[in-house]
DNA sequence: ATCAAGATTACCT
DNA sequence: GGTAATCTTGATA
């Protein structure tokens, strides 16, 4: 535990390129979040990307107030809100003006459960299938972390919210395939999760 | 001005 | 498996 927060955090140069290659490298990457003097760790176990000249991505028809944060250089959050309901949040890539991300989709949880437990059920007291239900989802691990609206830009390479490198994945330990929820550019396989991790939202 | 769709989730049958 | 929840955006009038 000691030594995964001892890691260095992901640098401006890993976010600056392709957002397929980072969505992948992510994967095993320990996200932070630091609120209410804790620091919550978690592992990212499953991913998506989207680019700028993709049909499903919000930066797809140029850049507007709400996809604003997408079209800075990567390095940022893009959290957006979505069925007037749930908070999502993507990591931003690639070179300024581009306009792509990376949407977190589940995250692996190493510490604070009950911190978690609280935020997304408003008890401390859960059961083992419970414990999987606390970050499985993109809004649900926003819920977990408290991850909303002000968090949208936050500044990865600052001390709110960022990533911290973890050795790379085997090969065999990612599995490749489509995006899930949306109707456009369904086909580009774009999606990528942790083998077997049984905090990936849906197989 | 009005309307439909949306990178989801929880709860129902 | 179906659908309500309920805000924001972009298209159409």
């Amino acid at each position: 535990m000691n030594d995964i927060l001892n890691s260095p955090k992901l640098d401006k140069n890993f976010y600056v390129r392709n957002v397929v290659k980072v969505a992948k490298d992510l994967l095993g990457k320990t996200f932070v979040r630091r609120i209410k003097g804790k620091t919550l760790a978690a592992t990212i176990v499953e991913v998506e990307a989207y680019d700028a000249d993709d049909e499903a991505s919000h930066s797809f028809n140029g850049r507007s107030q709400r996809n604003n944060v997408m079209f800075e250089e990567g390095g940022l959050l893009y959290v957006y809100f979505i069925y007037g309901v749930h908070f999502c949040c993507n990591v931003v890539t690639g070179k300024a003006d581009h306009g792509s991300a990376v949407l977190i989709r589940a995250i692996e949880p190493l510490n604070h459960f009950d911190f978690l437990a609280k935020n997304r059920f408003g008890t401390t007291k859960i059961t083992e299938k419970g414990k999987i239900n606390l970050t499985n989802g993109p809004a649900k691990l926003c819920q977990a972390l408290q991850i909303m609206r002000a968090d949208n830009g936050a500044d990865l390479l600052g001390d709110k919210i960022y990533i911290l490198d973890a050795p790379k994945l085997k090969k065999n330990q990612i599995i490749q395939t489509t995006r899930i929820g949306i109707t456009k550019s369904k086909e580009l396989p774009w999606r990528f999760y942790i083998k077997n991790n049984p905090f990936v939202s849906k197989r």
